[in-house]
DNA sequence: TGCCAGGCCGGGT
DNA sequence: ACCCGGCATGGC
């Protein structure tokens, strides 16, 4: 996929209407980096509610930090995240995080970040529990990497526009948008923000003629 | 009540 | 290289 004048328009005009009708979405809704590094798995095919409530048993018990998680024993974990579902599995995968922070950058976000973005996203990648939309979710909206993400809102959003097709992959949809916007992490950050919330705005599958979807060719 | 939510892994073809 | 079952809660 190169750089192709006709995609690049429909994508702008997309984010102008979005941000026209939405606003700003202030993402990712989350206090510091590591709590949206925690987030991002936690939400996995999870609604936000649910995981809000896992982050706020974390927050309430002052654990919400790099050093503290890594200790916390494993069924501790499990049950202060309950709430967001798969507990046992995402409890693992957190120690999977916390193990690769501490085993490659002593523990340092910022350290981590400090990567060429590259490389930390195929280390990210290589991390059991963390794949494609996980990683760039932490690399965007934690680390500030102009990295765009990818999820089921924006496929499905994208199929309806009929600007990719049923079988296209993660990458191709990410290749989309990064070869036809702006480098930046800002945009990716907001734009992506908003298709969520077009998403959770309208229902596209059971309401295949919403009146309220600021996109015309959404119906 | 049943369906769905800001995925990912591992085993089977 | 795909395909699919499993993982689990809480809200509507």
């Amino acid at each position: 996929m190169t750089k192709n004048r006709r995609a690049e328009k429909r994508l702008n005009r997309i984010y102008r209407d979005l941000f026209n009708s939405f606003g700003p979405q202030h993402w990712w809704p989350g206090e510091t980096s590591f709590e949206v590094c925690i987030g991002a798995i936690l939400t996995q095919n999870t609604n936000w509610q649910n995981v809000e409530k896992a982050i706020s048993n974390l927050t309430k018990e002052k654990l919400l930090s790099p050093r503290k998680l890594h200790r916390l024993p494993q069924k501790r974990l499990v049950q202060l995240i309950h709430s967001s579902g798969y507990f046992n599995i995402k409890a693992a995968r957190l120690k999977e995080f916390l193990n690769f922070l501490f085993d490659k950058y002593g523990g340092s976000l910022e350290k981590m970040f400090q990567e060429k973005t590259q490389v930390l996203r195929t280390r990210l990648l290589s991390v059991n529990g963390i794949g494609p939309e996980t990683c760039d979710s932490i690399l965007l909206y934690a680390g500030n990497k102009p990295i765009f993400v990818i999820d089921t809102y924006t496929k499905r959003i994208l199929l309806r526009h009929k600007l990719i097709k049923e079988d296209a992959t993660y990458y191709d949809i990410q290749e989309l948008f990064m070869e036809n916007l702006s480098k930046s992490a800002k945009l990716y950050n907001e734009y992506h923000a908003l298709l969520v919330r077009l998403g959770k705005e309208i229902c596209l599958k059971n309401k295949p003629k919403c009146q309220i979807c600021p996109l015309r060719k959404i119906r």
